[in-house]
DNA sequence: CAATTGCTTCGAGTTACTCGAAGGTGAGTT
DNA sequence: AACTCACCTTCGAGTAACTCGAAGCAATTG
């Protein structure tokens, strides 16, 4: 099975704009091309391209994708290596997902705190409570 | 209490840059300056700066972080709008947590694989299961 | 057969930093 | 007093990872 761009970029949920520009920078090295220079890519061009939306999605950069790739092309013996970048992946992914929590949670604190304004409407605020100089003191 | 702009970056765990950025692109109206110029922040300073660092961790861009003090500052009447602004960064927020997870997933299950190719030492791998076309179809 | 669709490349633009250079100020040392 | 150090300042340039539009080619469609 083969697709076009714009069916991959459907598939993956990112842009096709993306998909040429990790082409371009030698993320997809097996995608071919058609008789009219169209990319075509195949079921293993989006297993890989998986991957890359995987990694940059948790944060890690291009360059270190691209060398994650390239050990990945050079055989068993950097199985080891890329142990080791899957583990610090996996490490900074549960700590970003643990500092989105917390993120959320005061997010959380502002909703609830706008839907209590709401609820009573014509509040008693003295003080903005999410402004903590009023705004006259600005000058 | 007052605070230098490499103490707040300390307790921020954001760069001095990024501080400065915030403050020329008025993210931080009520930053002051002492008689040398350089920028004193109060305690107030770091709860606004709390809320900038909340939002762009999840993701609001700075033109919408600038439009949501800009209302803040007009007052009640805008705390209808500053709901629904919390409300969408909270379910985005939910929907990139539950991304991650799934992401998370997938690295867990490479971590796996490494790790099973290196315990048996010398593995049977006929094919590279992490390179879907061999190194050598690449021409 | 002209229009539309969908791809191409190329180069420029965008966001949100990130950094380094050049310079001012105050405190401490020689 | 002069020097050095630490820390701040502004300004302008650089970076990552897209993002977009223009110009052009090929196949399909009315």
């Amino acid at each position: 099975m083969s697709y076009t761009i714009h069916e991959v970029a459907e598939k993956m949920g990112i842009s096709t704009y993306s998909i040429r520009y990790y082409h371009e920078h030698g993320m997809l090295p097996f995608v071919q091309r058609d008789e009219n220079n169209n990319r075509v890519f195949e079921d293993s061009d989006l297993e890989w391209l998986n991957i890359i939306v995987c990694l940059r999605a948790t944060g890690m950069s291009v360059a270190r994708i691209k060398h994650y790739l390239a050990l990945a092309q050079d055989g068993d013996e950097t199985v080891p290596e890329r142990y080791e970048m899957m583990k610090e992946q996996q490490a900074q992914t549960l700590q970003e997902i643990k500092d989105l929590q917390q993120h959320l949670a005061t997010i959380n604190f502002k909703v609830d705190h706008y839907a209590a304004l709401m609820e009573n409407h014509e509040p008693d605020s003295f003080i903005p409570s999410d402004l903590q100089r009023k705004t006259a003191v600005s000058h």
